[in-house]
DNA sequence: AGGGTTTAATAAAACGTTTTATTTAACAGA
DNA sequence: TCTGTTAAATAAAACGTTTTATTAAACCCT
């Protein structure tokens, strides 16, 4: 009933039409349907194809609306163009930027992608590469997902820190990350300095601490074991941070600054800190990690350890498909790493004298 | 070479493991592949077969690690158990919130989906409703999201406001978010009210903007033009809400309380009163709009009307699936609305005196 | 006129399942 | 002994493509 607006290119698409399919469509046009396809595919194969034809098998092609049924061709071309993606959870600033950066370009190179959340459980960690792999997927993209199950496709892990024979890591320089925090803060006179440390399951978590020790050891700056602790929750918000903060404070230690595990956890912290009566950065200096795109607008805006997020997924994705195009034995890269970045914004500053 | 762990129910699943198919299975068996099929999928008309065959079957089976060819299986049944789900942008509190709502009930059923980010490019907009179907997704979920394309599988829309035929709406009661967020703000005392209304492209830009313009003339209170701007950037962050703060004051109309479209920009705006000077909330009450997870961290936490992000995510699912399984001409719902709630934080309070 | 090449198109196998209709043997009832 | 039923299994069609090998005609060259 109602009128095309547009007029010209689009045919009515009527939803209530048939779906043809291709031996309907070459009967329509008296051929067969091997050389329908040929045509629609370009194929090398049909340049013997007078152009004549071609030009019929297309104008007939679109008036009848024809799609090609993408179960037959996958099944037939043992392709699906398609990719698994398994985040720890999607309401969360970290995996939607990586996300985001998978999805450009994947997007871009025609493949479409699954994407599943394991929000921690041990048992959904070891299952969905399965379920994932038995839905045809290409290759696996890992998000902060340590993972044990059996791969049998090109995969590719971020945030990831073990060797795993045919999985590519793509990790952030941490020990260049800890520096540059610790170096920054050391500068600005901090001496006495709290830490949050990653929860358990996150598989930043020890490298990353491992290189802040390291650090702090260069600076001649010691830990205090009563100014370190870990967040626990798993839950995908501040809170966590929130109760770190607090625990923290229960130390009765003094600290000046306090280095976070990540953004999320450190809003959660600086918002301890001011109930307890702390001013930031008055009182003390907080530096988060990954630069969320929150961060810039908190209150006071956060100085963090930028992780190059977006990037990370564009890269997960490239090297994915230049692997699933690769030659089977094809050499591939074990790891690729990712530059930090300090970002200084308002929650830190000098140590108060 | 590596031993497994388990040792007991896990077959090794070499990954170098040839794929076994029906086929191999059957004569492996010395069966033929239409038992196999049957016991397999424990059909009705595998009743007839002996439990002794039936036990064979399955051990063999998973000796030899038969998995089913998904897109065999998707073409012959002409069912894919996926669906394809539109959002403007992953990276962004409202979306993450609505697709884990979303995702939660797809998986527990047992199908997978397809994510797409059209970020408010028409063409995109246009074009991946196609682009799904001739994936086979079996049902639509539209987030936040007006489309023209033609739909020819059953389709929910979130927060979409046309009656489309064969789409089911999830929308907002408006209406009743309008009068929380205005009742509140005049039984504060509040009378000169600044807002910042939505980017033309989101879908409920102007049916909230009509209800709040409806709620304040109930209430008495006069809605100056100069004190309305819109968000006009598409940046999926707090900037444009910084933006139109600014141009809020540069108006120099002076007000004591501002509703913004949404949580995301309410941050924006803070920040850019903050700049001028105005604090909040002893200066200026301000109301955001989603109850994004990062509303209750922020500094000052923020007071907005909560949209139940995930449940709507829930519901679009849960419909959707159900009208997958319906007969064809069955009917269903056109329209399913959800009750907002006003949650009081610390970025407002009573009027300055 | 006969042999080779090019052009235009097709037949048929293959991808790996599910499912309907059919076969064969065993068995019960008269 | 014959008929009809049940049990156990299978053959074969179907899903909708892609692709290889083949055919048939037309053309060119000597």
């Amino acid at each position: 009933m109602a009128k095309s607006k547009s007029g010209q290119s689009e045919p009515p698409a009527d939803p209530s039409a048939k779906k043809v399919n291709l031996r309907e469509l070459a009967e329509y046009l008296g051929l067969s349907v091997a050389t329908v396809s040929l045509v629609m595919n370009r194929s090398p194969a049909a340049k013997s194809i007078p152009q004549q034809t071609q030009q019929r098998v297309r104008v007939a092609a679109r008036e009848l609306n024809y799609r090609p049924n993408a179960m037959a061709r996958m099944l037939r071309q043992q392709r699906t163009f398609t990719i698994g993606v398994m985040v720890p959870e999607i309401s969360e600033g970290y995996a939607a930027l990586v996300l985001s950066g998978i999805e450009d370009h994947l997007l871009q190179e025609g493949y479409f992608y699954f994407v599943v959340s394991h929000r921690h459980k041990a048992d959904l960690i070891e299952e969905f590469p399965g379920l994932l792999q038995q839905r045809g997927v290409e290759g696996l993209i890992l998000v902060d997902t340590e993972c044990n199950a059996a791969i049998s496709v090109p995969a590719v892990a971020i945030s990831s820190h073990r060797q795993v024979e045919g999985v590519t890591n793509i990790t952030l320089n941490h020990t260049r990350a800890a520096e540059l925090a610790l170096e920054y803060l050391a500068k600005q006179g901090h001496r006495k300095v709290a830490f949050i440390k990653g929860q358990a399951f996150s598989s930043d978590t020890e490298v990353r601490w491992k290189a802040v020790r390291a650090a702090a050891q260069v600076l001649g700056l010691s830990i205090e074991e009563k100014l370190v602790v870990q967040l626990d929750s798993e839950l995908p918000t501040s809170q966590p941070g929130y109760e770190a903060g607090r625990r923290l404070l229960e130390s009765k230690k003094p600290f000046t600054a306090l280095f976070s595990f990540n953004d999320i956890s450190a809003i959660g912290a600086i918002r301890a800190l001011r109930e307890a009566g702390r001013s930031v950065p008055e009182d003390v200096s907080v530096i988060g990690f990954d630069d969320i795109q929150s961060a810039a607008f908190q209150n006071p805006s956060l100085t963090t350890i930028r992780q190059p997020l977006r990037e990370m997924g564009v890269s997960a994705a490239e090297t994915l498909l230049k692997r699933i195009s690769a030659r089977p034995k094809e050499e591939y890269p074990r790891n690729i790493i990712v530059e930090p970045e300090l970002v200084v914004r308002g929650s830190s500053g000098k140590v108060p004298s």
